[in-house]
DNA sequence: CGCCTTTGACCTGCGC
DNA sequence: GCGCAGGTCAAAGGCG
């Protein structure tokens, strides 16, 4: 809509357009959910298709951090940044932003139930997140992330932004940790931990809060 | 030919 | 107010 003023100068509009349509949600809060994961490859095959429109060297990790966007509907507001962790190179930290507004194929459903369950769960401020989870994403009881995968999720958030971390990378446990900022005080310092038998399905009805002090 | 990646420029938010 | 860092845009080129 009534970007016209893109002439010769690209960078003029950005703001304004940004402001009156759905742009604008992007500048509110809100949650993140990251998936850390042993990967050679450049991204994870998560199911969804992704068109790059960004790269960046963030400070502090010499690995650039690239910027996709969904393709799968025009108009579908998820994002996701993928970076290697700088501590270890095999490990594949993906950001997802935003939940879709579209169908989404089967091989794609698992990883969006999950990281827009988890962004209900920042959201719902619930002390039984999980429950929050359930309520909000059906699939949850009978996620298949082997495709993606190997097996043990840590979650954390951190900074300004409600972001959940699932850490699939090592650890024989499951460990949920949520190390919270901007999030609800029933959030905060919040450590889950859970059995490990998550290999084939993740199911996170098994997954049991503990406090935890930070 | 259409879609995707690359890349440089620009915008915005935040800290000092 | 200034500078920096992160995030986004869009033109150009490449590939299937």
């Amino acid at each position: 809509m009534d970007h016209v003023f893109s002439q010769s100068n690209k960078a003029i509009k950005t703001s304004h357009d940004a402001d009156q349509n759905s742009e604008a949600a992007t500048r509110i809060r809100k949650p993140r959910v990251s998936v850390r994961a042993r990967c050679e490859a450049p991204t994870m095959n998560d199911g969804c298709h992704w068109r790059k429109y960004g790269q960046k060297i963030a400070k502090g990790n010499p690995c650039p951090r690239a910027y996709y966007r969904c393709t799968l509907a025009p108009g579908c507001p998820v994002r996701k940044q993928v970076q290697r962790s700088p501590e270890d190179m095999t490990t594949l930290v993906t950001t997802y932003e935003g939940s879709h507004n579209h169908p989404l194929p089967s091989a794609a459903i698992a990883m969006a139930s999950t990281t827009e369950a988890a962004a209900s769960m920042l959201l719902s401020g619930s002390t039984s997140s999980m429950e929050a989870m359930n309520v909000n994403n059906p699939y949850l009881s009978r996620l298949s992330l082997e495709q993606c995968f190997a097996s043990n999720p840590t979650i954390s958030t951190a900074n300004s932004f409600p972001t959940i971390t699932l850490d699939l990378t090592t650890n024989p446990h499951l460990t949920i940790k949520i190390i919270a900022s901007n999030l609800p005080s029933s959030h905060s310092d919040t450590h889950m931990q859970g059995p490990t038998s998550f290999l084939p399905r993740i199911n996170l009805q098994n997954i049991h809060y503990q406090r935890h002090p930070v």
